[in-house]
DNA sequence: ATTGCTGCAAAGCCTTTGCAGGCGG
DNA sequence: CCGCCTGCAAAGGCTTTGCAGCAAT
């Protein structure tokens, strides 16, 4: 019999949980404690946060999600049929999802370098998104106008 | 002028930032704020660690220092020469580090692709060290053991 | 009837901030 | 001397935990 973490050898189905559930299905992008929580709340006022965080701890360990951190946030997803990676905005600190299918050959190659058994390979960018090198372009544009003023004084 | 995240324009080498730096050269690998503080205190025994939060985050500003962020806590270390990437071991928690020469390719692939100005590119491995592999190989013989035993009966 | 789940409140952990004094350039 | 840095203490933000009652199996 499988002992999870908490000590608890078995798993309840709550109308809780399986709101939760719900919440992760409907979303189409990864999303922090809280964000789930407040969404709970419309159809379960009374809900705690604590029981949304020891869900999500629950279904982490069966694997039926998946937790990121980027920064000091911790974001839940259900596991994609084909992985996606993440892209961080320096920015404005969004972030962007993009697939890559090179990282198959990466995880090999390591297993075998390295002795290291390879369960899962994550790339992560950082970088600025078009909205923000749009901004750069304009800020560096206004520099420019000034460095002209003062050349023409 | 520069001006930084805390509004100050400047930047000013104390004993403290210098021995700081000091830490962060002498260690061969990344180290978090707490350790980095437990041993500056051993020459500088009445240093804060809030002062070591400022000054790694001045460090990092400056692009002298590199921040990782591996579960909940941050990790620092001076930028790499050759950049390597971690590997996560799912069974003890330590972070190992591994080089990976193909990162380029999928920064510029990625930046075509997408449209975004990728700066930096993150390999991250979860997976097993080859001591885990070993504690879970004896655990597994433990439990064909057991099973043959019940055969027996 | 058990065993596990929930809400609530409180504690934990790491990191940041406010402030008054003090040092660097 | 001005501006920046430091230590200390306190606050912050997110996550975890203790507990008593309740619900699922």
């Amino acid at each position: 019999m499988k002992e999870t973490k908490d000590g608890y050898t078995n798993h309840r189905s709550t109308e809780q949980r399986q709101h939760i559930m719900e919440i992760l299905q409907q979303a189409d992008r990864h999303q922090d404690a809280d964000e789930i929580y407040r969404k709970a709340r419309w159809n379960f006022p009374r809900i705690s946060l604590s029981t949304v965080y020891r869900t999500l701890q629950v279904l982490k360990e069966m694997g039926l999600v998946e937790e990121h951190q980027f920064g000091s946030r911790r974001y839940y997803e259900l596991p994609d049929v084909d992985k996606h990676h993440h892209m961080v905005c320096i920015g404005c600190g969004r972030v962007f999802e993009f697939k890559c299918s090179s990282t198959d050959k990466l995880k090999s190659r390591i297993s075998k370098e390295e002795g290291f058994k390879v369960i899962d390979a994550e790339v992560r960018l950082a970088g600025y998104c078009p909205d923000c090198q749009k901004r750069m372009t304009i800020s560096i544009d206004k520099n420019r106008v000034t460095t002209i003023k003062q050349e023409v004084k």
